[in-house]
DNA sequence: ATAAACTCTCCCCCAAGGGGAAGGTAAAGC
DNA sequence: GCTTTACCTTCCCCTTGGGGGAGAGTTTAT
């Protein structure tokens, strides 16, 4: 199939689909002629795959090491266990690193009057020391 | 005092501190023989806080609308709060997501013996629907 | 036959700087 | 006075993960 049916049965864009086949993510069959690639429902599997890690957050080069899981038959658990792991502990990094600035800034909204005088005491906390 | 100074005055690098000057964020003097910038306390104390504005995870361009409210002597609180109020519900969007992201990555290592067997319900729920 | 829809490659763009090259300047040591 | 070292300048490419669009070729529908 085009790459436009590939993109839409993987739910990703045109462009992105192209994107990963210029850096070697999913690289479909091309027409020695014509250029049109052609995916294979194969590829399309690979795309979602992809896609959903990416919506959990793994990067480009972590899906790739997914996906080289992914391809081994023999490949233990274990190692997808571990990347997994890895990622909640960065995912729980970057939660109590929002939730810290969240609160602070929570506590300055808190005590600024929100008027129309312009003593403000947001930007104190941004001026001062 | 020359950049070197300035940004271990404001706690940022040589390198943002030029990127700042460049994109017209604090654009200090510059001496015509030889181009060397010329801090001054004020353009060191906007540096401090567009520093700290950053660290509150406000873009580039927050962080330019907080210091042309932070330079108006006449602007109302009521503005400044409705930008971190604003900041702080982008924030709280962010941790739900990741929240959410973490809780769906939790199950999943949970159910996942992560021994040697090549089985692994990490990969089959990547690969799934 | 021709217009619409699709595809290709190529190039520039985003945030927010980082890294480093090539070259000018200033301060300190001898 | 000379040299080394530290600091400064501009310029350009790199990062992540693609998006937007130009210009040209292809396929499909009318």
């Amino acid at each position: 199939m085009n790459i436009g049916m590939a993109a839409k049965r993987s739910g990703l864009t045109v462009k992105t689909v192209r994107y990963y086949a210029n850096i070697g993510m999913v690289v479909p069959a091309q027409d020695a002629r014509t250029g049109y690639r052609d995916y294979g429902d194969d590829d399309v599997a690979r795309l979602q795959f992809i896609g959903k890690a990416r919506r959990f957050d793994f990067s480009i080069d972590e899906c790739r090491e997914l996906l080289s899981l992914y391809d081994d038959q023999d490949r233990s658990s274990g190692e997808v266990k571990a990347l997994t792991l890895e990622k909640i502990k960065a995912i729980d990094a970057k939660l109590a690193e929002l939730q810290s600035l969240r609160d602070q800034l929570n506590l300055l909204a808190k005590t600024c009057h929100g008027d129309n005088r312009p003593d403000c005491p947001i930007l104190d906390a941004l001026k001062g020391g």
